[in-house]
DNA sequence: CGCACAATTGAGAGTTATCAATTGCGGTGG
DNA sequence: CCACCGCAATTGATAACTCTCAATTGTGCG
């Protein structure tokens, strides 16, 4: 196999050379710029298998150069990884919807490096080869087909985002809907002071952010990667035109936004008029529905502070009525997290 | 003009003829049957301009005569009106919903009586002059015109509900689409201990129950109407057909459902969260801006109850913070209702 | 007039939030 | 390798809030 072609795009020569000396060590071809503007002629010309390119650059950043990348159709393929500075990631909670495929936080570890460009490699080759055929068919992870759907999917890579990601922000203004293909996702809202309520909980096969491009409006919810999760990005203009163009398809939506408008008002009936305790075991029991994404049956993996976002409290009265339901044998709390021990009665308590 | 033909179906023999007597002040033509059952042939033999019916009958009662007559293509339109003994309407919480155009309790006063069965041969008059002029496009209380659909809502006649009267409860199997033509209409869950909490508040234009319909599933909750109202009828079918066939009504049902959710996100986040004196704010606030319903600017008509049930407290401590509220200058508390007296400083509490 | 029901007010109990302090844990840097 | 830092989890004490129960007043209606 030929050796795979990088385009480094990094203006500080050092950490360039770092870079360079740890992918030679996989043989791969390695093209350098020194700037956005040279990077993208050299993009053009070159047509590397893979860009890494620097966020942080004079003239035209990192930004600029996927956003004119992104319109080539030579080159918007082709997978994009961001180096980003510690501190613009580090607060991750600002909102920064990268953009990119993939990222990498400076400093990092060479294994770290060549993973992530591996793993890109090797997705978009599948893609190549698969032609038509949709990547998410491969794997079992999506739940009853989407027909019309996939086929919109196959034309779009899978963006990662990294545990604690933030994938939008309350308030932005929404360009794209989101489909999750892997880990897991929150969405939640945050009042004037600050205390967050968790709207839901998304696994692989939900979707994500598509009610503010039905409105026109800034997104309603934030979300929050609480896993590594692979997210595909359907542009507005896809999912409008999918929406009323495809018959199946846009009931398929009225019906996803009528079953989350039934669960919303059983929720608000809850909150309303429900002690901590009875939404607790409430809670505890929908979790243990949901939640075996993989782990032991029976057992709950959250931290305290999202089950009281969900329940409405804070984490002291959670911990205290966890507490008395530990002492109560209902449930045993272990390092790893919480398992029901006596669902009937967790039952009983919920309503 | 010809005299117009009723048809009063009624076994019990006083009333008939008390009904009759009543009836023929005003030189309507009376044809009387004793029974469901010669109620029936009769309907169908002397083609009336409008049918009383009593409920409580031996063999075939009130319900079944309707049922039947509703598949008539001949007599389906034809007004009909019930007579309902007051035990049976009295307590109307118990979810009946009679399924005719209006209704006349027992015992009634003549002029009652009369005034009913005018309204419904003028209703009728005009639903077949009009030909396929909707009728209720000659008022302006319908907002935004709705094209295909009005069409559909020619061939109903609207029912009326009195102040109190159930349209459907939560848990009822759900046959029809409800639209509202006149009136204000409260729709509502309870909890487990009968605990009322109000999940919206429907005026002229407004629709209601449709997302059983979608969902193929009973009620998920129940309507009320807070006064004597006019609803149109649109049975499931036609809703579904009209859904799926048509583009435009089915992204406008997308875009109610997406304002319902982002409506209800917002209110979970401030039950969970704000205090009863914020959410009493709020709630006045908006109550304000949607229900000048006629009545005088800044100036809200509500029960306590019904107020408390949309904030999820108790009347108490609704009526505490009012007092407060009132105390301190920020409303004023009339005979008739509430008067916002200084907005800006409710606005900041309520946040 | 009296009944049924809505609104109001009071007193006390129960629940939940807040503030504060402590413990435990994973990762970092020396 | 270990001390240290930051963060999550836990526990305690107290304050604040809201509900419940009870009693009273007001109101529309037959």
């Amino acid at each position: 196999m030929l050796a795979k072609k990088i385009l480094l795009i990094e203006d500080n020569l050092e950490m360039a050379e770092n870079v360079i000396n740890i992918l030679r060590l996989v043989n791969y071809k390695i093209e350098h710029a020194p700037n956005g503007i040279t990077g993208l002629a050299l993009a053009k010309q070159a047509q590397p298998d893979l860009i890494i390119c620097d966020v942080v650059m004079p003239d035209l950043d990192g930004f600029g150069v996927l956003h004119i990348l992104s319109k080539d159709s030579g080159l918007c393929h082709t997978p994009f990884i961001f180096l980003t500075g510690r501190t613009e990631t580090n607060d991750r909670r600002s909102g920064m919807n990268l953009g990119a495929d993939d990222y990498i936080t400076k400093p990092f570890e060479g294994l770290d490096l060549l993973k992530v460009v591996e793993v890109r490699l090797n997705k978009a080759d599948q893609l190549k080869s698969n032609g038509h055929v949709s990547p998410t068919a491969n794997n079992s992870d999506v739940p009853n087909g989407e027909m019309d759907f996939e086929k919109l999917l196959i034309h779009q890579h899978a963006r990662t985002f990294r545990k604690k990601d933030i994938i939008f922000l309350e308030g932005q203004a929404a360009f794209d809907m989101y489909y999750v293909m892997k880990g897991e996702i929150k969405t939640y809202k945050v009042n004037h002071e600050g205390k967050e309520l968790i709207t839901g909980f998304h696994n692989p096969g939900s979707y994500l952010g598509y009610i503010p491009l039905i409105e026109e409006k800034p997104h309603h919810e934030s979300a929050e990667a609480l896993e590594d999760s692979e997210i595909a990005i359907i542009p507005k203009q896809d999912f409008l035109e999918l929406i009323n163009s495809s018959r199946t398809f846009g009931q398929k939506f009225i019906r996803l936004l009528s079953q989350n408008i039934i669960a919303t008002g059983n929720r608000l009936l809850d909150i309303a008029y429900q002690s901590v305790r009875q939404r607790v075991a409430g809670a505890l029991l929908k979790a243990n529905q949901i939640s075996h994404h993989g782990s032991e049956k029976d057992f709950i993996i959250m931290t305290r502070k999202d089950i009281s976002n969900v329940i409405g409290t804070t984490t002291e009265s959670l911990n205290r009525t966890l507490a008395d339901f530990r002492d109560e044998g209902l449930i045993e709390v272990t390092d790893h997290g919480l398992r029901i021990l006596n669902q009937p009665k967790l039952i009983r308590i919920s309503k």
